[in-house]
DNA sequence: TTGTAAGCGTTATCAC
DNA sequence: GTGATAACGCTTACAA
């Protein structure tokens, strides 16, 4: 039905083999000949199949992007700026939401792979995901992992410092006086949670505080997690001043959490995260947060990933952290003064 | 390199289709035949190619997805739920930002369809869309649009109630006193564009409000856009007492502007946009919206589109419009009694 | 129930 | 320069 390259070659008085040569710009064609099929091509209105390009050439041109959730701010960002860095290089992004779910996470692989995508553009559920990526590995199909970091698996990888900026986060909680805060964890062995997690002891001892394991909550890090963890950190006596959330998702059940309990964020609890809410903050300007550079890791990923499909990446991996930013907004508690905690119990002392 | 079928087939000791029927769960095989070719396909680790089967069978199980901005909220949530719907039925998707360009657009369009998509879910750029489009439709290629619509193109077309979210919007404002509306609207020839423009006139008749041009700032409906356009409005005298944005980033960019100018919402100025910003919502409930069932237009969306694409669809193309909610929180103003400015009026006539 | 032959629409290889 | 031929790895159609 639809016009073929022989349908082509024939109109020309060529062969197949003729016009495919026109048609991907090779030399070693004569100017007339290449007049006549590029005349021909015009005529009959034809569009070379990208299907049978790929089966013929073993190239498609294609990316798969495997994250948790795209409608989550952070990783839409991240999405945005990969997709974008691709088609610049004439390249197509396959998209999978994992839901955190293992199991999707590995199916989707695999069908990418078979599917045919050149390389894999990851931000893996969780440590186990490693199981997933060690047989692409070893096959030396090209991965490269973003925001979280797998142990014992050797590839390209783009992080950013999660350790630097939760002790940073925690650090000026601390300058504004709370000693008693909390942290909504990753229940998932993850890089991220594991490194945050770390970010928050080092903050704790950098402010001279002891760490209490019971102040640690690990939940799912999604909208519903923070909220059960935030109501169990409420449930706390004496109740912490402050609560570092994980992610902004976590964050964000929390506030419901709080909200729900008529609790007011500074002047009741503190509340800190990582990853902003751009467009949000904007808005309302709230939300005090470790701003990870969604943007960046969905662009220098895409890039890496790219370099590596062409093979002018080196043998050996890269591995690049980048920097967060600490965003100071109402959240915290900045301009409260002590906590409001502290302020009753110097009051319970009159 | 990789196993293939022809090499499960010698294994087995069968022909190659065969392996191919066991694989494709087709009857018509023996079961000692088929265990057979089972345990071969295990014992080598055989996986079939799905771009080879692809080429044979002309079904890539894979679908399109073009819209403006993943990164916008409400793209994102739509996406999300495309995704979901798309995986369940067995396919892929394809992500494709189109920046609002659309030459990006067609080029995207058309080297998905070669790329070999079996239909794509579009959200139109602008009515210009429809350029690229018709051609697609007219070889009976399966499009479904969400969110806009496009004038003399026929196809199945999923849209919310534009016209009434405006209105009930507009009135929202008229019922808490606002009678100077400003509307920053879209400067593409849309049909989000025109409709809400057109809730917007119906608003201020049934408020008995005259409808003043001047009143109305079309732009590029980004958040530079909804800044620059809310910089005309704060200059306007008299200045009005609340704006109308078109959607959630240009509402952020008006807020922008306020924010610059020192302006406090709802204080100063009201304002209100169609598309939540979900989880900002739950942060600080702000902005006053009609929410569009984002979700619900991305899953709907892709099960009309795969209905199509399976020929379940009847001949007749679906239309279906979606009903908008009103959410009502601080930036409208409720509470504040009537707008300060007929307040100074109220009390410059002492 | 199983196999054979002929593609799917292009590119790679090697002659001419 | 150009073309014939054989893939790419599978499916469809038909034959046995």
């Amino acid at each position: 039905m639809a016009i073929t390259l022989r349908d082509v070659a024939r109109a020309a008085g060529v062969s197949a083999m003729t016009v495919s040569r026109v048609l991907n710009g090779r030399d070693g064609v004569d100017n007339e000949t290449r007049r006549r099929v590029e005349d021909a091509v015009k005529t009959l209105g034809y569009l070379p199949s990208r299907v049978a390009y790929s089966r013929a050439s073993r190239k498609t041109s294609t990316i798969g992007l495997v994250l948790r959730d795209i409608a989550n701010p952070f990783y839409a960002i991240l999405a945005h700026a990969a997709e974008a860095a691709a088609r610049k290089a004439g390249y197509r992004v396959l998209l999978c939401n994992t839901e955190g779910d293992l199991r999707v996470e590995r199916e989707y692989l695999e069908d990418f792979v078979l599917y045919g995508v050149e390389g894999l553009l990851l931000a893996p559920a969780s440590d186990e995901s490693r199981h997933s990526v060690l047989p692409l590995l070893r096959r030396g199909f090209p991965v490269v992992l973003v925001d979280n970091s797998l142990p014992g698996v050797d590839c390209d990888v783009l992080v950013t410092d999660n350790v630097a900026g939760a002790k940073r986060l925690v650090e000026h909680l601390g300058a504004l006086g709370h000693r008693d805060i909390a942290h909504i964890g990753d229940a998932e062995d993850t890089f991220t949670g594991r490194e945050r997690l770390q970010g928050y002891r080092d903050g704790l001892t950098a402010l001279g505080i002891g760490y209490h394991e019971g102040l640690v909550f690990r939940t799912v890090v999604d909208q519903l997690g923070g909220y059960r963890a935030a109501q169990q950190i409420l449930a706390l006596n004496p109740r912490p001043t402050a609560i570092f959330a994980v992610n902004n998702m976590t964050a964000v059940g929390a506030m419901q959490a709080l909200r729900e309990r008529q609790l007011s964020v500074p002047e009741d609890i503190a509340l800190v995260c990582f990853d902003d809410l751009e467009s949000l903050a904007v808005l309302s300007p709230f939300l005090t947060v470790i701003d990870q550079p969604a943007a960046m890791l969905g662009r220098l990923g895409t890039q890496l990933l790219l370099e590596r499909i062409s093979g002018k990446a080196g043998a050996r991996h890269q591995r690049i952290t980048l920097q967060t930013e600490l965003t100071v907004r109402l959240s915290c508690g900045v301009g409260l003064g002590a906590p409001k905690k502290q302020e009753l119990m110097a009051e319970g002392s009159h």
